[in-house]
DNA sequence: CTCAGTGTTCAGTG
DNA sequence: TCACTGAACACTGA
């Protein structure tokens, strides 16, 4: 589920494997236009001997700072993920789904799967200087605001909460779930807008959104540690008789043109 | 067999 | 310009 927590979790992994390290070789079947917006050719060439200092990300953008330009630019869409592995207990062996592959010295070998195709993988000069992550808004990790820029933020917005906290060049890093966290959380209806929430909401959604994607990123994204009272654990499928860890109804809609979960009784 | 889906983007409408 | 909708993308798994 690559949303920011997902993504940061994969660019922990990206940098236990890579970090200092040279790539020797690649391994990149484009058989789709769309997963790899650089040719095959030039990923290889981009990548073939150079040395990877660090992993950065910004929402749920992911890129590789190498020791020459361009970078490595990776988005996981909606079913990637990075694994690593040892060349020595793997062999040859690729996983199912894996659209990238890199072996780096110390027989260290990092892979992108994404069985739906719907991730990303390209090359920039300056990815933080250019699109799609110079678009984006803050990252509620790295760069939360604060209350009070907060505010002036959503000052200038209007219409549907859900779809504000959905929208990239606000928010860099919610998702479907998130945006659906933070909401019951904060007890706010979905289809509320954003420009009838009274302070106290906004500062609900503030403190929500920040702890809820920190709680996240420090259980390294594994769903078994996040707290047991999150809607998350409750939200998939769209069980009829649904209910959160307290008993309380769920409900299921399309808001913002994503599927919603929520809570009637909690949420206003 | 049908259909929803953790994300993004684009075209079209109001 | 902005807000919003629906479709498209590609594939899995319920």
């Amino acid at each position: 589920m690559p949303e920011l927590p997902e993504v940061e979790r994969g660019r922990e992994v990206a940098e236990a494997v890579c970090r200092g390290r040279r790539i020797e070789t690649v391994y990149c079947p484009v058989d789709r236009i769309a997963l790899v917006r650089a040719s095959a050719a030039a990923v290889r060439r981009a990548l073939v001997g150079a040395r990877v200092d660090a992993v950065a990300r910004h929402g749920k953008q992911l890129w590789f700072e190498l020791d020459r330009r361009p970078w490595l630019l990776v988005h996981f869409g909606m079913t990637g993920a990075l694994h690593g592995a040892d060349a020595r207990s793997r062999g040859a062996a690729r996983p199912p789904f894996c659209r990238l592959e890199l072996r780096l010295e110390g027989d260290r070998i990092l892979s992108f799967v994404d069985p739906r195709r719907f991730g990303r993988i390209g090359l920039a000069e300056d990815p933080r200087r250019e699109p799609p992550v110079s678009t984006l808004g803050f990252d509620p990790l790295l760069e939360m605001p604060s209350l009070r820029g907060f505010r002036l933020m959503l000052a200038r917005r209007r219409g549907n909460v859900k779809a504000l906290l959905l929208d990239q060049t606000f928010a860099a890093g919610v998702g479907n779930w998130i945006a659906d966290e933070v909401l019951y959380q904060a007890r706010i209806d979905p289809r509320r807008r954003v420009e009838s929430l009274a302070p106290r909401e906004v500062a609900a959604v503030h403190r929500r959104l920040a702890g809820i994607v920190r709680t996240a990123v420090e259980a390294r994204s594994v769903p078994s540690r996040f707290p047991r009272s999150w809607l998350f654990h409750r939200r998939w499928g769209k069980d009829a008789d649904a209910r959160t860890h307290d008993g309380r109804r769920l409900v299921h809609a399309t808001i913002a043109g994503r599927t919603t979960a929520w809570v009637p009784e909690v949420q206003r």
